[in-house]
DNA sequence: GCGTTACATATTTTT
DNA sequence: TATGTAACGC
């Protein structure tokens, strides 16, 4: 069968659009995906066009580890290092790593995540005198990478008034401490890359050859600097092919638009646009529920969605007392639909507009000794004791990164504090170094150096302090074993002491270290220097574990471009969602809009919906209201269960309908009630979809890697995907239905 | 310079 | 709540 032929008739146009320009609006679960992946294999098969001619950006580094399997496996061939396959990070990285002779900083440059960002501000509006309450660091950071998305450097940033001007000289130092740091920010990689090809012909030249084709992901969340880029990576061949969904442009806070979408068809006329409307994903309850929310947005291109995956059950909305009962409302709920053997735990997601949220339900999960996953929240990376193993071996990879080294230098205490630094600071002033190579001069020489005697009563321990640094460069230097290195450091500050102390019932942060060791371990043979770069540039979503066969927690924007059997969103209060900071600016609300209907539209099968009418805020109890976004569904789609009605005051009411409410006096009563239509279709709809051929152990047979053990096989966007450990040691994601695996012995 | 405590303060989403 | 900072005493 030709891999072509599983495709809709509107599929199969965009696959097989000629060059050019084409835009790709795909509804929920239209199978975007798919097309974007069967698109580059049939420029590669049909058109002739060579891998490494090919640029495909996506939005996070799994969708592109996805897209390269999916592509890999079609094509049967191995595509690594050939295609540019990866998110505008990466591929920025890349670029100013190779061009890095005409750019402010060398090749080796490290990457400031958002909180080496705060506290470089932090420091210069410290520096400048200025008052860190009219100058919160938060904002200003969010006014700098506003500016720098907008193409503008601190010479074209645009100061009106007062506070334009003194944010204007906070970015111009913040700037050239990146620089003397040779790091660069996130908004950096892009910008600068943008510039490099808008100023320097040669290199625009070099890579619009290069780039016969450039093929985008959630095309809707491109920011300008990303759209000019775009622009620029295909400016030789015109051949822009961009994927997306303005109904689902949730990133706007982060300077996304989605009238970039309206942008490309003025700035390419001749632009081919194709109506992506057919949904594979959900019942039609499910989509009639998405369309109601979706159409109180203005100002976009109105989609029918269609399913023939039939009505489907309604969509049940729960109101519990409080935010607790919300919690084991929900996983009640779940742990009865799994005991009664009509769902796993897999296909369950708990959505919420915040993170905080996750606590009460990790509680409930808890209590009922459950396990579940938890996705985001408190990053891994963003805990203390990672930033502080990360930020010791980037001082040793490169004593100038001054974040890194001020982060550390103390930590923990060796009797270097705010004098030191300050004595440091003045001495690396004066003789137009960095602390960081006074401090390597301190250790090499002892008291011998000529910044020794400015050093006051610190001398000592500051030395001692740069001694170890200078071993540990040796160390790097004779052997690149980062786990060796790590081994060092650790025992050279006494770091596991210091951070087990700070271990407590909920966290062990010992653990955390030892995670990150194991994670270093698989750098082994690649070294520091490629360790520290991507780790920049791997995000959470990126270190999910795979599937455990339990439920996932995660934020709406975290959900997007998944699906589950069942979704549960919690928290539909006014204030929450939509959430109160958006209350009173239209263009917000509508995000929320959209942000709740990426939510609705993950559900294959139910969907259900819960809000809690007390709820604690800040350690105070708070009565809310039900989210206006309830009285978008019209009644016939909904069944709706309250815990009581105590809550419920006249005026709450009016956002919904009071027929819609029924009072039951038990919340397990409720269950009940909307139990029996979750039991009717859950297991033959969700069969409907795909069955599984493979289990795990199977040994399958692969054309072209051979004989492997399947490690499991789970539905996804109603594929079966198995991963398969081939025996030349690979590990694959095969998906069934598109790749050549035959099984040769089931599991024994 | 360190550690404790009291107080304030702000609480979205993240490549 | 939980996190950061300012102030104080050692």
């Amino acid at each position: 069968m030709n891999y072509l032929d599983t495709l809709n008739p509107r599929q199969y146009e965009a696959v097989t659009a000629p060059d050019g320009a084409t835009l790709v609006l795909a509804g929920p679960g239209s199978g975007k995906t798919r097309v974007l992946t069967q698109r580059i294999v049939y420029l590669i098969r049909e058109k002739s066009v060579r891998p490494y001619e090919i640029m495909a950006v996506t939005f996070t580094n799994k969708a592109a580890r996805e897209m390269q399997d999916r592509v890999e496996d079609l094509l049967e061939l191995q595509l690594k290092g050939t295609m540019w396959l990866g998110t505008f990070h990466a591929i920025c990285g890349r670029i100013l790593r190779r061009e890095a002779e005409y750019l402010p900083f060398d090749h080796n440059f490290v990457i400031m995540d958002s909180d080496d960002q705060q506290s470089l501000i932090k420091r210069v509006i410290r520096d400048l005198n200025l008052n860190d309450k009219t100058f919160r660091p938060g904002s200003v950071q969010g006014e700098i990478s506003k500016a720098k998305n907008n193409l503008q450097f601190p010479a074209d940033f645009v100061r009106s008034n007062y506070r334009e001007e003194t944010i204007f000289r906070i970015y111009e130092q913040y700037q050239l401490l990146l620089q003397k740091s040779n790091a660069v920010d996130f908004d950096d990689m892009l910008l600068y890359c943008w510039k490099l090809l808008h100023d320097n012909e040669d290199v625009r030249q070099k890579y619009g050859n290069r780039f016969r084709h450039v093929l985008v992901d959630e095309f809707q969340d491109t920011n300008t600097v990303q759209y000019e880029l775009l622009k620029q990576f295909s400016s030789v061949n015109g051949n822009l092919f961009a994927v997306g969904d303005e109904d689902q442009s949730i990133y706007r806070w982060r300077g996304a638009d989605y009238r970039n979408v309206l942008q490309f068809e003025k700035d390419f006329p001749d632009l081919q646009k194709i109506l992506l409307e057919q949904n594979y994903r959900s019942t039609q309850n499910v989509l009639d529920a998405a369309r109601a929310v979706i159409d109180h947005n203005q100002n976009r291109t109105p989609k029918k969605l269609f399913s023939d995956r039939g009505k489907g059950n309604k969509v049940i909305v729960y109101e519990a007392e409080d935010d607790r009962m919300e919690a084991r409302y929900v996983v009640d709920t779940i742990s009865q639909l799994i005991a009664n053997g009509n769902a796993k735990g897999e296909d369950f997601a708990i959505l919420y507009r915040t993170n905080a949220q996750s606590r009460l339900l990790e509680d409930a999960f808890l209590y009922r000794g459950m396990g579940y996953r938890l996705v985001g929240a408190q990053r891994f990376y963003g805990r203390r004791e990672v930033k502080d193993m990360i930020a010791f071996l980037r001082v040793v990879y490169n004593p100038l990164d001054e974040v890194s080294l001020l982060r550390i230098i103390n930590v923990p205490t060796r009797g270097i504090g705010e004098k030191a630094i300050s004595n440091l600071r003045l001495s690396a002033l004066e003789s137009s170094r960095t602390i960081g190579e006074v401090l390597l001069d301190l250790g090499r020489y002892g008291p011998d150096s000529v910044f020794y005697p400015e050093m006051g009563r610190a001398a000592l321990p500051l030395a001692d302090f740069g001694a170890r640094v200078v071993a540990w460069r040796e160390q790097w230097e004779r052997d690149d074993q980062i786990t060796d290195l790590m081994d060092t450091i650790i025992r050279d500050t006494g770091y596991e002491p210091f951070i087990r102390e700070e271990d407590d019932a909920e966290i062990d942060r010992w653990e955390n270290v030892e995670e990150l060791k194991r994670m270093a371990f698989e750098y082994q043979e690649r070294g520091l220097a490629e360790f520290l770069q991507n780790l920049a540039l791997v995000s959470d979503q990126d270190t999910i574990s795979e599937t455990t066969n339990v439920p996932t927690l995660m934020t709406l924007h975290a959900v997007k471009g998944l699906e589950f059997n069942n979704i549960f969103i919690v928290g539909l209060d006014d204030g929450i969602l939509p959430h109160a900071r958006s209350l009173d600016d239209p263009e917000e609300m509508a995000e929320e809009r959209r942000l709740f209907y990426v939510g609705i539209t993950r559900a294959r099968n139910n969907l259900t919906l819960v809000r809690a009418v007390r709820r604690m805020t800040y350690g105070s109890p708070e009565i809310n209201i039900p989210s206006r976004f309830l009285s978008y569904l019209p009644n016939e789609l909904v069944i709706s269960t309250a815990a009581s009605f105590s809550g419920l005051s006249g005026e709450r009411m009016s956002y919904i309908p009071a027929s819609r409410w029924e009072s039951r006096p038990q919340w397990a009563d409720s269950i009940r009630q909307a139990f029996p239509a979750y039991k009717a279709t859950t297991a033959a709809a969700a069969k409907a979809i795909v069955e599984r051929k493979f289990e795990a152990q199977d040994v399958v047979e692969h054309p072209m890697w051979g004989e492997g053990t399947v490690m499991e096989s789970v539905i996804e966007d109603g594929e079966e995907v198995v991963q398969v450990r081939f025996k030349n040691g690979a590990t694959k994601r095969l998906i069934v239905s598109l790749s050549k695996i035959r099984k040769s012995q089931a599991k024994s």
